[in-house]
DNA sequence: CTTGTAATCGGAGTGCGTTCCGATTAGTGT
DNA sequence: ACACTAATCGGAACGCACTCCGATTACAAG
C-alpha cells in the first residue's frame, strides 16, 4: 500500500450510479478535520466566486482563503476542475432529483416524449445559469464534461426514455450524445455572443429537432 | 499608435471568409525574418509533434528548436492555441477545398442532401485524423473550436445546403450547430474510449439523425 | 492515558503558458 | 551610403496549476 494516495476525491457527481468506484465499498467515511477542511475551502470558494467570480477562483487564493495549504485542498478534491465540480453539486443533486422523482412532465407519469422534451429544456434553462461556473471546469480539464458524473446520469436518463418512445435499430446511445451535445456552455455561449440567440431559440431548435427523430 | 502589438497573427483559420478582419484591407505584408522564423516555428513545431508527439509540444521547446526566442513564438501566432491551429490549417485548406469546389458528392454537383452527408462523414473521418492536435488546440483555449475560422466555414456551408434542403420555418442555424456538435473531439473520444463505439457507428448515428431531418 | 501508525496538513518547489521591455534589425527616404 | 523609424527579436520575469515530502495530528488498540 502505498499510503500517499489513499482518499482520492470521495465525492464530486452527485449520486454518481455509473461511476465504475472500484471496490464499490466505502473506505473509511473521511476523519473529522479532513471534513472540516472540505466545507471551509467549498465555503471559501464560494464566497470568491460570489465576490470576484469565477476568473478569480485561483487555488492559491483559496486556499489562503481558507486558511489552509494548497496541498489539502488538491487531497480534497483531485484538481481545480474537481473543485469547481463540486461548486455545482449542490444544485445538481436538486437538478437530477427533479428528473428522476419528481412532478411530471419532467419526472415520472409522462409520456418518454414529453420527458426528454422537458428534461431537454430544463437541461438549457440550468446551463444558462450556471454558465460560468461550467465553463470553468470546462476549462480546467477539456472533455472533462463527459468523465463527470452528471453527464453519465443524463445520458443513461435519457438512453432509457428514448428506448421506450423509439422502435429499435436506431442506436439510442449516439442518439442521446447527440441531443446533450448542442447543450455544451461554449457552444450555448458562442451562439448567444456571437449569433446573438436567446434561450428560446435554442429550445425551440431542439424542439424542431425532436419532433423529427420522436416524430 | 502603439508600435507594440501591431501584427495580430495574420493567418491561421484558413480562408476564413467571415472572420472580422478589422479594415479588411492588408497591411504590410510581413517582415522577411518574421516570415522566415515562422516557418522555422512550424518545421520545428511538425518536427517535435512527429517525434514525441502532441503533449510534449511545449512553447519553449519549440522556440529552443526553432532557434528563436519564445516572444517571437507570441508574436506569430498569439498563444499555443494558435500555434496547433497554424499545424492543422494545411490539412484544412484542403479539406475546404474538397467540399467547396471538389468533385461530387462532396463539392457541388449533388443533391443537398447528399453533400450534407458527405461532408459529416467526410469531416468525421478529418477530425478522427487529426485527433490529437485537434484536442490539444481545444485544451489550449476551450471554446476556441467555434470561434475559430473552418468552425465558421463548416457551418456557412451548411447552413447554404440546409436551406436549400428544407422548407422554411426551421432554424438552419441552429440545426448546423447541432449536426456539428457530435463531431467534436472531446466527444469523440469518449465515444471510442467509453462506450466503445467505432467510426462507423457514428456515421450510422449521423445517418439517422439526417434520415429524421431532411426524409 | 499512552502508544502506534496511517491519514492528513502545508508550503516550498516545479513546469509551462504568457507577458514585458530593452536591444536589434529590416526597410525606406535622402 | 547613411540615418531614421517602426517592426521584430529574445529571454528574464510572472502567474498559476499542480507535486512532493517532512512534520503533524486524529483515531484505535492495549
Amino acid at each position: 500500500m502505498d499510503s500517499r494516495r489513499p482518499a482520492p476525491p470521495p465525492s464530486s457527481g452527485a449520486l454518481e450510479p455509473l461511476t465504475p468506484l472500484p471496490p464499490a465499498g466505502k473506505a473509511t467515511p473521511e476523519r473529522a478535520d479532513a471534513a472540516r477542511n472540505r466545507r471551509r475551502i467549498l465555503d471559501a470558494a464560494t464566497r470568491i466566486v460570489a465576490r470576484h467570480g469565477v476568473q478569480e477562483l485561483t487555488v492559491d487564493l483559496v486556499a489562503g482563503e481558507a486558511g489552509i495549504g494548497v496541498g489539502t485542498i488538491y487531497r480534497r478534491f483531485g484538481d481545480r476542475a474537481g473543485l469547481v465540480f463540486a461548486l455545482l453539486d449542490e444544485h445538481e443533486r436538486g437538478f437530477q432529483r427533479e428528473f428522476m422523482t419528481g412532478p411530471p412532465p419532467l419526472g415520472p407519469g409522462a409520456e418518454p416524449t414529453a420527458r426528454v422534451r422537458a428534461f431537454l429544456h430544463a437541461l438549457a434553462d440550468r446551463v444558462a445559469a450556471q454558465f460560468e461556473l461550467i465553463l470553468a471546469a470546462e476549462a480546467s480539464a477539456p472533455g472533462a464534461r463527459y468523465r463527470s458524473g452528471p453527464y453519465g446520469v443524463y445520458h443513461t436518463h435519457l438512453v432509457t426514455l428514448l428506448t421506450q418512445a423509439r422502435p429499435p435499430g436506431t442506436d439510442a446511445r449516439f442518439l442521446a450524445d447527440a441531443l446533450l451535445a448542442p447543450l455544451s456552455a461554449p457552444l450555448m455561449d458562442h451562439q448567444r455572443q456571437v449569433r446573438g440567440m436567446t434561450a428560446q431559440d435554442i429550445k425551440a431548435g431542439l424542439d424542431d429537432l425532436l419532433r423529427w427523430s420522436l416524430g
